[in-house]
DNA sequence: ACCTGAACACCGTTCAAGT
DNA sequence: ACCTGAACACCGTTCAAGT
């Protein structure tokens, strides 16, 4: 089961008006498989077998296996949401933030890619963030202001994100532990400031979407000239 | 050049005091390697030929490649410089956040694997972060406060390193680019808000350390209650 | 033009063999 | 106990060959 052989093909040009293998088609598989077995299972073997293919028929198509990194990310890129131009200008950065977050957790084994291969995504990068862009002009900011502000934001989300993602399935590092049960290990007196504030959370802490609109709360709360 | 062959050596357990190999010794070794050559050039076999060793005899003082990278950031995050306790808690959170900051940098082609394994490393970020919990404690914020102003911080600063981060040498990808010239292959009406802003820089944008202390202006800023 | 399959130069890791 | 070297099961990619 595990290894699906590509069916024998004949070499050659296939007789069919409809080619086996396109980009889009490549792509589509590609996302699938790293979706559902994570980017250390994306060789160009194991995705041509997926697509019941010889694995170097795909370099017909897609220069090598960055170009297919890259078009995952740009193609997630893609699905970005376009962000209402109405309304105060919190709500709008606010939800900008809450829509980029949403497209980079999406697809949870890509976070890296995504927020990591700017280069390639960076058309896409520089497209999404233009209602960012047009919400902060609205806050009345100066235009360097503007671009701390934004650049503040997407550091951010790239770094939440980034916590969230699948750990790479290293085999020699610890298994990753709630904070908890870490800071149990480290000694009364190691972290007095850090004991404090978990005693002070009598077990509960912010999480999950609470956690994010929190952070953005302070983001948003510092943008405002004093 | 290429191929520093190790040194062919008797097998056996050498007869010297001082053993050929040791944990310290590797991860010296490999740091330097992913120093001077980047991630992608740690592989076990190459390790080995600067070590003048067997592959093979790596595995006898760490159980794989994974536990070696976690060893480096591990390493790593040892260098955090102890943040001082005194002074107003602006400027101590400031000092952290510079001091995480360079931490990160200071070894360039590291940045993913810090700012990603965090499985391997939470207990040294437990116990880097404790200055960090202490200043805003000063500020007088509840336990919830200061687990989202400390996240959001270390979030940021996680994001900004890794947009710092050499790129992995995607040899598919396009090159970086500065964004002016991204932006002028985007046509004139598809991003105003960006192009007036660009235009309102003047040309110049805030850059490096003066970019990175505005960011943290706005969080430390918003960290405030009003 | 498009697909195939052998081949090359690498990987991480296991295992039996040396001392 | 520690180091070695062959071997296994993979990689990405090149290239000549098919139609």
């Amino acid at each position: 089961m595990a290894n699906e052989r590509p069916v024998t093909r004949r070499p050659g040009r296939p007789r069919a008006e409809r080619p086996v293998l396109t980009r889009p088609a490549i792509l589509e598989a590609a996302l699938a498989l790293v979706d559902e077995e994570g980017m250390e299972a994306l060789s160009m073997r194991r995705l041509a077998a997926r697509l019941r293919v010889d694995a170097m028929s795909i370099y017909h198509h897609l220069p090598n296996k960055a170009a297919i990194v890259s078009g995952l990310v740009e193609a997630v890129f893609a699905t970005m949401p376009p962000t209402p131009a109405e309304g105060p200008w919190p709500d709008r950065v606010r939800a900008w933030a809450r829509d980029y977050r949403d497209l980079a957790l999406a697809h949870p084994h890509l976070v890296l890619q995504i927020v990591t291969d700017s280069a390639a995504a960076s058309e896409a990068t520089i497209l999404i963030s233009e209602p960012l862009y047009a919400a902060l002009e609205d806050a009345g900011l100066t235009a360097p202001q503007i671009v701390v502000a934004a650049g503040t934001l997407v550091d951010f989300v790239n770094g939440y994100a980034l916590a969230l993602s699948p750990p790479a399935a290293d085999a020699g590092a610890p298994e990753a532990d709630p904070m908890g049960q870490r800071l149990a290990a480290l000694g009364p007196d190691q972290v007095p400031a850090i004991r404090r504030v978990q005693a002070g959370l009598g077990g509960q802490s912010p999480s999950g979407a609470d956690y994010f609109d929190a952070c953005l709360d302070i983001i948003i709360r510092g943008v405002t000239p004093p």
